[in-house]
Order: structure tokens, then sequence, then C-alpha cells
DNA sequence: AAAAACTCTTGATAAATGTCAAAAAGAATT
DNA sequence: AATTCTTTTTGACATTTATCAAGAGTTTTT
């Protein structure tokens, strides 16, 4: 598993042989069945997370139970609660596999080494997280300006990978729309 | 002007009086008229902005011509097209002072610059990148789960400093509602 | 101070999307 | 292959929010 982290590490920075050894010696190969879950909400997140193979999302839960799909993880994807991660607070939200899935798991303290001992695996974080929050602006503006229809066509879009593998009522929940709604753009969209 | 930002780094970092000659050489201090523009739609963003006194919106504007304010910024706040900075792209927002308002520009290249010379200067400015991104990771959210009241409600107290301020019509486009629903939101959660 | 230009509110109506219930289709399990 | 469980679609109806138009308040400009 670890070979797909190092694939995923050559392609954005040059490290030495030494760094890959420290970079391997720190990180937990953990495997999850479809349905599983890598955080619950009332967990303090503890890792950072990166996808090796599979499929997660993350999502909230509202006070009358609705699902809410704040985030999708495929292959060479991270993810974690940040939040929880940064400030040691319960998380709000849940991680689950959607698929079978392999994930890396790097712990905060260990992460924190890598980004010390490690600057150009610092920078590429950081410019990781930069272009996080260049596209979660992106996705407020989108979801601000566009009807139920053109964000499902917009996430088609962007996602031309993720359309087929994610379950409609995940999509539906991720695009802030009942999956009933859903279902009839998607009636109208092929009747096109 | 350059005095309160010293006075915002103090508050968060430890530097030398070299330190910050440095970052006041680079500094360029910049006055806003109400209605004046730091940054409209097809510019390439070049700069960081410190908002010293004032009160700026971010905001992209549709084909219908509806404007959608996705951020707003006042004292201590930062404020750029990051995406356009950042890829060199034209940017899809203007930024706009709402009050007549001082910002201090630093420009890609001295900002990068101070990250290098400056380790705490840059570790501050990826921590406030993080909080960013949490904090915009919150904000889809609340869209997604809250009704309009609920989101203005929010609003006010997450920002009650800014809820005087910030004309309705502005406010409703942050929400994402029309200035007509704001409205009767007001009248309806007053009458509680 | 009057006029002009915005901004905010109110009312009537329309459109988009949500809710609830049930049927249909698809997967997983036995 | 049959059964059970889950997901997706469809229909009828309700609710929320948007749209359009007009009037009342505020600010800004002359």
């Amino acid at each position: 598993m670890f070979e797909r982290f190092r694939r995923y590490l050559e392609d954005k920075i040059i490290l030495s042989e030494n760094d890959y050894q420290l970079i391997k010696s720190i990180s937990i190969v953990k495997k999850l069945r479809k349905h599983q879950f890598l955080l619950t909400e009332g967990d303090v997140c503890t890792f950072n997370a990166f996808v090796c193979e599979g499929f997660l999302r993350k999502y909230s839960v509202d006070d009358k139970g609705t699902e809410h799909t704040v985030y999708f993880a495929t292959e060479n994807w991270w993810t974690a609660d940040r939040q929880s991660l940064m400030d040691g607070t319960p998380s709000k939200y849940y991680i689950e596999a959607i698929e079978d899935s392999a994930v890396l798991l790097i712990s905060k303290s260990n992460f924190e080494l890598l980004s010390e001992k490690i600057p150009p695996f610092r920078d590429m974080v950081n410019q990781l997280i930069q272009r996080s929050l260049n596209a979660t602006h992106e996705r407020i503006n989108n979801t601000f300006i566009s009807t139920a229809e053109e964000k499902y066509n917009h996430f088609l879009k962007s996602f031309p990978n993720l359309a087929n593998r994610t379950p409609r009522h995940m999509l539906a929940s991720y695009l802030g729309i009942t999956p009933e709604t859903l279902s009839r753009i998607r009636k109208q969209v092929s009747g096109k």
C-alpha cells in the first residue's frame, strides 16, 4: 500500500531514500470495508488519511437525521477532520467508506514531525491546503449561483470519474438537494 | 497604518526589529473610498491585502447580473483572490470597499520572500489558511443544513460586530437569499 | 432644502424544491 | 432462484423562497 503513497509523493516532490523510509515508518495502513467508519461524530480526529484505494465520504447528520455530505475522497486524496485535528475538539462529522478502501494514516504528531524534518513535504501540504481552500470557495460560489440542475451538471463536469461510482442519495446530499429532486433532474437531463 | 499590522503580528508571533523593518519596507498602504474596487473581474490578483481599517467584500456577478458575496473582510482580516494569485488566472471576483478603508498590500513575490525569510510568518500564514479552510467547510455545512432564518441567526451569532455594519442586500447575497426574503425574516425574528 | 439615487420593506403571484407514500428496480444474502 | 434489504424513481401535494412591482425610508448630491 505504501507504494501508492510513494508514487504520489514522487510525482509532486523530490525526496531522499531516507525521507521515504521515515515516512514509511510512521504510516499506518488501514483497510476499511464498505460502510465502515474511519471517524464518527464525537471522536477527536487524530490523523490525516491518504486514500490509497477506494472511496470515502465525510458527512454530518442534522437534527432531523438528514445526512449532508461535505466531501468525497478517492484514490490520491486526503481526508480528515482538520478542525477537530487542529483544535482537539470532538468532530461533527462521520467519515465512512463507500467502497472497500485502503488508507494510510499519519498521526497528528507524526505529521508535524514530517512537516518539520522534510520542508518539501511541508510545502506540498501547504499548497494542497491552499488549493483545497480555493476549491471550497469555488464550491460555495457555485452553490449560490446555480440551480439544482446546474449544480448536478457542474459535478459531472468536475468529477467525471466519480459520477458513476457515487450513490445517488449521497450525491444529492453533496449537492444540497433531496434524492427525489436529483432523480427528477436526471430524468430531465437525459431527455435532452 | 503600518502600526496596525505590526500590532497584529506582535499578537501572533515573535519577530525581530529587522523582520519588522523588512515587512514594513515591502508593504504598500492603499486607501480606498467607499465603493472603490481593490480588484475587479478579469484582473489578475497580484497581492495579499491586510485590512487595517474599514470594511470590504468579495463578490461575483452571475449571468443575470445578480451579485453573490462570498466573503467579508474587516479590520485585521486578509483578503485577496488566492486562486488568481496562485495561478495567475483572471479573477472571477470583485473586491470592493463597503466603507472607506485602508489596506496594506503585499505583492505575491514579496509575500513569498517573507515566507521564506521569516519562518514564523510562514507558519502563521499557513495556520490562517488552515483556519480559513475549516471555517469555509463549516460554512458549506451550515448552508446545507440550515433554513434561511437559521442562516441569518447563525451569521448574527458568528459576526455580531458585522451585523449592523453590513448593508442588508449584501448580507442577503452572502446568505444566498434575496433581499426580500431577508427582510421578511427580519420582520419575523423581531416579532419573537 | 429639494432632488435624485439608493436601500429596504411589503404585497401578490410564480417557480423551484421539499415531503410523504408507494411502486419499481437493483444488490446482497440465503 | 428466491427472499430480503437497499436504492431509485414516480406521483400528489405542501412549503419555501424567488420574482416582479410598488411604495416607504435613507443617504447623497446638487
